[in-house]
Order: structure tokens, then C-alpha cells, then sequence
DNA sequence: GTTAGCACTCACCTAATAAGAGTGCTAACA
DNA sequence: TGTTAGCACTCTTATTAGGTGAGTGCTAAC
């Protein structure tokens, strides 16, 4: 038994109504919706059929059919076609987006934050990862008898730094000695080769000479490091869920309220996820708390090199088509932000 | 008809029992589980005694009494007694502040942190609000042809940095005069007064000889200075309240996590607040949206200058005695964490 | 192959009933 | 005069039963 045009015409009418009504759709109701040119008890036996390919599923016997994860993802994968935005869709997003360009971090939560309001669902974005961005800059300044601020810029524009309180007096020339024999040992290198060297055999014979400066600082200064290589999750539009038929149910809404507050967790899942535009619908989560959601993610770049990801999260009943729409005219536009500007506030 | 010693032996044990099992407290069960020494007839009376001063209110006949929020007042400023913390939970909290000392950030976002597990509340923290923080150090440090580091630090040891594109070529010596003009003009000012300063008029001269370098530059170094003013919210515990009767119910919970996803009121409405430990029940919340919380705020110092925020939200019923002491306790060792170590993370 | 007709199923809603917790009042008691 | 036992009464909550309607699946006719 094929998947014969008609079938896949009920299939498509009874996926996209269930879409927008969350309502398990009946054959009558389908045949006065949507002009199927059959009558309500053929398009009960094409269902029939369907439930028996797998596509559709019955939550009982008198109940009328909802699409299973097997029909989303011949939805995703055939059936669906991408929404063009409207024009004055595309300029409400470039608009918000363009607004903060300066800093990469705010304009990633924008995009998060526009992604849910268009989508009505929780959306999030990671800022890149910069395990390949090198180390450009680094200097150590002195402020004031005991402090001095460590500094670190990279290629891509990220600048670090903490003010260090240190234990020991310090002289200048000792502060200028090191900031030099650091920028020599670390600049070029990227951000994890930094992490992975062995300082203090670099600076052993130097510790001494300096009364302990390297060490007082070098510790910091990995852990600056660390942090620069740390991504930001920002998430938007937590309480949409709320509003969702599937979450309106005090159990469901914690569940899903927990499993996206494990920032930790939810941010290596999607750090784990394939670049691109990537659609995981329900059963297909390796996560056991993503079991009945769908997660879209996709890549943005930014100069062609850093990646950090956004999407969306929701119900597997969810507006693929619009949805991805969306995602990825957010992602190229996060693209060509950068592109175009250089990260800096004037528009080209 | 006063407020008899029985009365307030009975209205306590009402307010103990309800704040514990959240359920109306009856007349029998009172007797049975307190030793109050009189029948549940005479607690009977003496409960309608109470219901007419206003202390109790009834959902319906056949229900047990409920505390006014008339009476939760009356708890927190008389009967209630702080509990003295044990010495693990003490040794606990302790560990936990203390473990990245060096940023004030992270230990603000710690002290929310524990204090939402240790009340299985929601809980909150305002890093520090820099108004008269003051300017020490100003830096523009030449990174490459086109890019530049701005970098200030504040007194309180905020360090912030942004690095500059800039549109226009720059020499180092015109880069060096204006990094000791800004030094000379805004050194020792606070960070408000530094925002109202005219800079245009002080730079007016040497706009035109820097070839637009100042111009480029200073509208980045005031929109840092408004940065360095923001303060963070950390809101942590924020999934508890599923587990909270009261919010046992889908519109409760969303009503409650719209409200503190709203952080730009949520933080004004922190901020508003008066300095030291204050608690609001209910209608004496300003909010609308707070009506029917509770909230405890309290104060921290650090270096005895700045001041941030602490607390939790939660439902009218919640163990004011425990929380308030939990939070003097935290408020407390902020302060001393920064003063015995001045910011930086070695313990004394 | 398609359609009309019809019996059948099952969730959902409503009303009715029963059970239980707790009060308020009255009268007796110390 | 304050305290207590007793009891009728109230009101929520849980349970049950009956009715309704949406929708299916099957059969027989077209």
C-alpha cells in the first residue's frame, strides 16, 4: 500500500489542521474544511489506511486523528514548504535586529527574542563558541599600588578582563616584563592551544625574579581564559508555553519549565547538535526530556568563521514551515550584521 | 476584646500549622496536635473571637480557619522568632559564598542561588547599584590600525572594557592625549556625574585636531558608563513554585512566572524598595501583580559603601521566621566575604 | 472504487447522591 | 463565668449515573 497522492492530500489537510487547532481532526470536519472532492467515508478509509502506514494515531475510538512524529517528519521532509516572509515581516526582524549591533552578545538575545515573539514559542541563542579565536592582546596594566587590570583582546573583538588585587607589592618594570613574556607565549595561539600550555614551566626561572607576580596573576589569568571560552545561552519567551494547549497542564508545564532551566545541560545539547538547519521531532531527542517536544536549531556565522546556534523549542505540534522560515532569515541577517559592519554600530 | 495570651497561643498555632501544610486548620486537629489545654469548643470560640478581629477568615462554613494576612503581620513583627541557623547550615552556606569570591557577580548570583534551595522559594539578588562609584582609571589602549580598547575601572574594582573599531585612522599620540584628557576630566567623578557631564564642550578644541577621534569614541565611553550603572537580577528557584499548593494551578504559575520574567519592572520595583530587611504581605505590595506574595528584600554591603538586594517571592504563607534569618545570615557574610578579602579570592 | 446509512464507542458534561470535615449554638457543668 | 459535650447544620469533595455528541467502522447499494 502507497502513499498515493490522495492519501498524502488528507495527510497534509489533517497535519496542518492539527497544527493550528491542537484538535484531533475528524473525517467530516475534513471534508467540509478542505476541498477534497471525496466524501467523509472515503476519507475515513484513506485515514484508516494511514493509521495503518503509521502516519496517523487515534487517541480513541471515537476520537478524530492526530498525525504521529512519522507523519511530522514526512511533513518536514516533503510535504512542508517554506513561508516567504512579508516584506514588512523582514523589516519589523531587520529592524529589531540592526538595533544594538555593536555587541554581538545583545544582538544574539535579540534574535532570540524576536524568534519567539514571531513564533510564539521559547526560543534561545548561544553566542559562538570561540575555541578557534586567537588571542590578539594582552597586557597587564597597573592601576594602583596593589591592583593591576588584566586584559585580553581577541581576533574576533572579544576583550576580557579583571581587575587583580594582588597580595605582593609589584613594580612596574616587573608587570611590563611579564605582560611582554605573555603576549609572546600566548598571542596567536587559540583560545584552547592558550589552555592547554604548560605556563609554568614558561615563567619557572622569571617566578622568582618577579616575587611571585606570575603567580599571582597566571591563575587568573587562565581562568579568564576560561571564561572567554564559556557560550552564553539566552532564552526568550519561557512563558509562552503557557499558552500552548499540550503545556496547559501544571505537570507538563514543570517539566518543561525544569528541563530548559538546566541551562548547563540544555546548552551542551545543543552545542552537540549538527551545524545548519537541524529539525529533531519528538522520540528522535537523544535527550529523555525532550522525548515529546520538537527543537529546532540552526547556525549562524559570523565573518564567515565563529558559529553559534538558535532556535526554538515546542511541542512536536508545531508551524515547521513558518517556523524555519523565520529561523533562517534570522540567521543570515545575524550573518550579514557582521558582515557588513565589522561588529561596529554604523550601518554600511 | 483584646488580644488575650490564649488567643495568641491559638492564633500562633493556626499560623504555624497552615504555613506548614498549607491546609485550613480546624478546631480538633488544633487540640489534637497542640498542647493548648482547653477543648476544641473553647478553640472553637476562641477562633471566632479571632475571625471578628480580623486574624482568621473562613473559605466556607465547613472549613477550617485561614490567616489573614492581618495576621501574618502580626507574626513578623511579634510573635515570630528568627531561628538561629546550626552550625552545618551555617558551614554550608558558608562554603558555597565563599567558593568564587573574586567576582562580586558570581557570589551575588551564589547567594540567590542558595538561598532559593535552602527556602524552596524563588529567589533573587541585585548586584550592586555603582551611582557613586567612582572613576579611577581611563585607558584607550591601541590594539590594531583600526581597533582601540576602552577601558575603565571603578573604586568598587568594576573593571569594564569595549573594543572600538574605528571608522578613521588614529596615531598613538593622539590616542594618548585624549585617553589623559578623559583621565583628567573624569577621574574621581561619580559614574552619574560622570554621565551628565558635557563632554562635547570640553572636547570642542580638540575634536577638530584629532581628526574625529574623540567623536568616535566618546559616545562609546558614555554608553559604557550607563552600562557600568545597570544592575544585574539573578533569579534563581524559579521552577519551586510548581511544587507550592498555591501555585498548583495553571494560571497561578503562569501569572506568577510572567510576572518575574518581567525583570526590568521586577528590578525597579526592587530597587524602589527601602534598605534593610523589609517584608510585604500581600496588599501592602505596591504591585498589582504582587498582591497576593509575599516579598522579603534585604540589604547588602560591600566594602560598607555599595548596596545590593537580596530575597525571595513567594505565596502569603510562607516561613517568614527561617527565610528572614536565612537572609540576615547571607546579607552578612556578602558583606564580610568582600571585606575581609577585598574582592579578591584568597580567604584571610 | 465510492458513498450513504447505521450501529457502536467513548470522552465529556451535568446532576444527583453520599461522605466527611468543621462550624456554631445550646445546654449542662465546675 | 468560663469551659465543655453534644448535635444539627453547612458546605466541599468524591462518586456515580445518565445523557449527549463527535467520530469511527462496517455493510450494502450505487
Amino acid at each position: 500500500m502507497g502513499l498515493n497522492e490522495r492519501k498524502l492530500k488528507i495527510l497534509q489537510a489533517i497535519i496542518g489542521d492539527f497544527i493550528t487547532t491542537a484538535e484531533p481532526v475528524g473525517s467530516r470536519t475534513l471534508s467540509k474544511k478542505y476541498d477534497l472532492g471525496v466524501s467523509p467515508a472515503t476519507i475515513r478509509n484513506e485515514m484508516a489506511d494511514l493509521e495503518d502506514m503509521g502516519f496517523l494515531t487515534h487517541p480513541h475510538t471515537s476520537a478524530g486523528r492526530v498525525p504521529s512524529e512519522k507523519a511530522y517528519r514526512l511533513y518536514v521532509n516533503e510535504i512542508m514548504k517554506k513561508k516567504e516572509l512579508s516584506k514588512r515581516e523582514k523589516d519589523a526582524i531587520a529592524k529589531k535586529l540592526y538595533e544594538n549591533v555593536s555587541e554581538l552578545d545583545k544582538t544574539i538575545e535579540h534574535a532570540a527574542n524576536i524568534l519567539s515573539e514571531i513564533t510564539n514559542l521559547t526560543a534561545f541563542a548561544l553566542t559562538p563558541q570561540q575555541k578557534h579565536d586567537r588571542l590578539k592582546f594582552i597586557n597587564l596594566l597597573p592601576v594602583d599600588d596593589s591592583t593591576v587590570v588584566l586584559m585580553i583582546v581577541s581576533e574576533a573583538g572579544k576583550v576580557s578582563n579583571t581587575a587583580l588585587r594582588l597580595q605582593v607589592p609589584y613594580t612596574e618594570e616587573a608587570l611590563s616584563i611579564l605582560s611582554k613574556s605573555m603576549t609572546y607565549n600566548y598571542k596567536g595561539k587559540t583560545l584552547s592551544e592558550a589552555l592547554t600550555l604548560d605556563i609554568i614551566e614558561n615563567f619557572e626561572t622569571d617566578i622568582e625574579a618577579m616575587g611571585g607576580l606570575a603567580k599571582n596573576i597566571m591563575p587568573n589569568f587562565m581562568k579568564t581564559l576560561e571564561e572567554m571560552l564559556n557560550v552564553n545561552l539566552y532564552m526568550e519567551g519561557l512563558t509562552n508555553i503557557f499558552n500552548i494547549p499540550e503545556y496547559n497542564d501544571i505537570d507538563q508545564a514543570k517539566m518543561f519549565m525544569e528541563m530548559v532551566n538546566r541551562k548547563e545541560d540544555f546548552t551542551k545539547t545543543l552545542i552537540s547538535r549538527e551545524d545548519g538547519l537541524l529539525i529533531t521531532i519528538g522520540e528522535e531527542n537523544s535527550d529523555e526530556s525532550m522525548k515529546n517536544c520538537s527543537l529546532i536549531t540552526a547556525t549562524y556565522h559570523v565573518d564567515g568563521k565563529l558559529v553559534g546556534k538558535l532556535g526554538v523549542i515546542g511541542p512536536t505540534r508545531m508551524k515547521y514551515g513558518e517556523i524555519t522560515s523565520v529561523i533562517e532569515y534570522l540567521t543570515e541577517n545575524i550573518s550579514n550584521a557582521f558582515r557588513l559592519t565589522g561588529g561596529n554600530n554604523d550601518k554600511e
